[in-house]
DNA sequence: CGGGATTTTGATTCCAATCAAGTCCGGTGG
DNA sequence: CCACCGGACTTGATTGGAATCAAAATCCCG
């Protein structure tokens, strides 16, 4: 039996991360600043330190993606006892703005920081494939949402290069089938896009499952 | 697998954990069992108690979800080095297969109490909030990948009725175009599946920020 | 070789995007 | 109180890109 899965997660953590934030607040010397932002404001961009984090009191956030071109991607939405911003890494890689005018708290990243602790290795190192693996999901989450069959292929082979030992040939391990599942398209656009990636030069197909990359530069302009 | 018997599965062993971290891949196998599982073997299911995660040692793993039709979205695929199957919950929330022979190392997650060790706290919630983002953003691309507009929009109402007091009726704070830009759709069909879902008297729109849910029964069906 | 699975290619359909007007508010000022 | 303005939303017509339907071609693997 398929459980129920839930199509659009709009921040179901709200609980756990109220619990976490009352715990740090009675732990930690320094309190979050409250902030408030007009419908609109952004919070934090693309790229910002990620030096806080926040927990949202009133209102409705967004958190986004851009392409060069425009095209943006709402990653979430968060509401009343959420908390975002709360991100692997030096900088944000996603933005967050205002829905409506809203009232948050901030908190220092570093006051919470339990890597300084090196008893702590356990949580840091599980902490850190948590966060891989949301850095993931996001990341793949904007490769479905706005891009078209060629972008989403040129993505695929562009991501599997770099876990190839060769940056110039690719052996997959996987079927058509695996690639349109994974892309969400169909196995037909996934070979005809292949198709037209070689008679453009871009690749060639020696074999279905062995493709060499001729021109990365190209691909990448392809993957948008 | 083992039936699981703790209410907060999400804290590991400190012991374990710091041995499995420290351990490269295929040596050491005294905390993790080594395993092997041929090409399209199963390695977990969906719904699976979650009692042990994974270290890929060679080969190629996908872990993917599926549709009550059938469809089917890979969610990410795994080589050698990779951790999966580390996931919030009790269950296993995605099924987990060999794309290739492949050989891996089985951790248990422990079952000691993490509330125990009340110096471990922070690390717990963080960690617990970063899966639930790695959920979120799963969840989130299930829904991009393999979802038709209706499907889409329906899902999208039922996840937003949730968050609201009054679970026959929805304010909405965002416009149509960010629910466009959440969904990986445009406005004009955000737009037009809503007035479709009026027209089949599943919603009522009094304003188009107001949407007040007449079947949730339909609703959920249209969701898939 | 032979046969089934996988992949490619071709023809057609269909859903959602795009292009293009309208309509409906929600605010603002007379 | 009402007329007007501008942004948000809806609706209509058409296009376009990927899905679907349908064969071929190719690759394996026994």
């Amino acid at each position: 039996m398929v459980p129920h899965l839930s199509a659009a997660p709009l921040a179901q953590h709200a609980t756990q991360a109220r619990a976490f934030l009352e715990q740090d607040a009675g732990t930690q010397p320094t309190m979050g600043s409250v902030q408030h932002f007009a419908q609109d404001r952004e919070i934090f961009a693309q790229g910002d330190d990620a030096d806080y984090f926040f927990k949202l009191v009133s209102g409705v956030v967004r958190t986004c993606k851009f392409l060069a071109d425009g095209r943006r991607q709402i990653d979430a939405f968060y509401v009343a006892g959420d908390v975002f911003g709360f991100e692997p890494g030096d900088e944000h890689r996603l933005s967050a703005e205002a829905v409506t005018d809203c009232t948050v708290v901030a908190y220092r990243k570093a006051k919470t920081d339990p890597f300084a602790d090196t008893d702590r290795h356990l949580s840091r190192d599980l902490l850190e494939f948590a966060m891989r693996g949301m850095t993931q999901a996001q990341n793949h989450s904007l490769l479905l949402g706005r891009r078209s069959a060629m972008e989403k292929v040129a993505g695929f082979l562009l991501d599997w290069v770099q876990k190839s030992t060769n940056h110039r040939q690719i052996s997959l391990a996987m079927t058509r089938q695996d690639i349109a599942d994974y892309l969400g398209l169909t196995i037909e656009t996934v070979s005809r896009t292949l198709s037209q990636l070689e008679r453009d030069h871009v690749i060639a197909l020696p074999s279905a499952r062995q493709i060499k990359l001729h021109n990365l530069d190209q691909l990448e302009e392809l993957a948008a």
